[in-house]
DNA sequence: AGCTAGATAGCGAACGTTCATTCGCGAATG
DNA sequence: CATTCGCGAATGAACGTTCGCTATCTAGCT
């Protein structure tokens, strides 16, 4: 699988492809490690073991460099997204698939990528709007799968889908930014207690009052 | 009331903390329009309307602007913490003040600097520490708010509190960054939705859904 | 009051550095 | 032979920061 799509020109070789995607990589991870703006042109030839010149080849500029990337981001989320909606059969399975999905992500540098996107859409216009998009269609993609829930009787019937998918997606985005920053928090400990919140929250009334069944939580 | 506190030399005279508010409000604005990174001093110097040599008599650099705002921002966010803490003497109230909280900061500089912060933490060593000390601060005061509640049966017994106090900041955050952004989604037209799902999740089973021992829910 | 010495506020041109980007060139390819 | 790849020194702009300067103010002395 192709980690960074080749959307300019696959056609001139394979090594051509290859470079650009090298470039790329290099680039995530000096981005990841110092920011859009703090790391400078010459770090990422380094990185990627390649002089201005070549990098220019491939790329008309730096700004060129953060879109693909921020373009990559939105799609790898879109990816995970997607995962959740077709695992999503039962609200325990939505559940899992999302702690798999942010276990996923905090082990990569999309966390901290996806920080700096977040931050350079608040002020970047082509990225605010490449943003919206993006968020959008996932909020839309995650509605229909909590919809399909609500139908099957996994999800209160009540609920409003759109406040709740909303605060599905802020609790990702939480979670994700805070899990990497805090050092005393630990994704894989505090999962099951999540879980049961997110179930509190979802679940019908009627059918999960008590919380956790195995488990001897002393009422 | 202060905006901005004055650490460093409060003694020269009233004019001189005056000075130094200024140019905080105006790297304030500076920073939140464009980020740390990609404003420039002249920028700063412009916005402050002084010259640069000025604005080095009361700041040793940009970094030390920078720090000055880091800190701030923490502060602010513990400011609206505590106005939780004291208002939050039922769950209805509680959420009603964070609420407020979440309105208020979207309508400052404070949810873009945020997200500057967020991402800088990422990358910068001080301000990374800085972040995990007001973070871990923040929670413990959070969790002691859902501990008082949770003794006043207003929240359900059986809930492990570090990860309700984790979920509910992560919700804090999330909800934060997403609404500048989104311009689909009003915190306005949302809150009441929003507010019922944190209700399931915190509030007591036997108060608001009847309970029923009929457990299939595992894990 | 008038004068003087010292300190402070603020200026803005200038400095050295670093930045993103360019371009002419040789090597490799097919 | 024609085309692409990749190099790396060179370029001008922009950056954070410095420094010598003037204007303004304060305090003490006469």
């Amino acid at each position: 699988m192709a980690e960074f799509a080749d959307h300019s020109r696959a056609a001139a070789s394979s090594h051509g492809g290859d470079t650009r995607h090298r470039i790329l990589e290099a680039a995530t991870s000096c981005f990841a490690a110092s920011g859009f703006h703090s790391t400078s042109m010459q770090q990422i030839c380094a990185a990627a073991q390649m002089s201005p010149g070549g990098v220019y080849r491939y790329f008309a500029s730096k700004d060129d460099i953060i879109a693909a990337i921020a373009q990559h981001v939105h799609e790898r989320n879109n990816q995970y997204l997607g995962r959740l909606a077709a695992e999503g059969v039962t609200l325990d399975a939505f559940c899992d698939a999302g702690f798999a999905c942010l276990k996923d992500l905090m082990n990569g540098p999309e966390c901290a990528l996806f920080c700096e996107v977040f931050a350079e859409a608040h002020r970047n216009p082509l990225t605010r709007k490449a943003f919206e998009t993006t968020y959008s269609e996932a909020r839309l993609t995650l509605r229909s799968v909590l919809a399909k829930l609500q139908a099957k009787g996994e999800v209160e019937a009540s609920l409003d889908l759109d406040a709740a998918s909303s605060m599905v997606m802020a609790i990702g985005d939480g979670l994700m930014m805070r899990m990497r920053l805090d050092p005393d928090t630990n994704l894989e400990t505090l999962w099951p207690a999540l879980s049961v919140l997110i179930h509190r929250m979802l679940a019908p009334s009627n059918k999960s009052a008590p919380p956790a069944p195995n488990s001897k939580v002393t009422t």
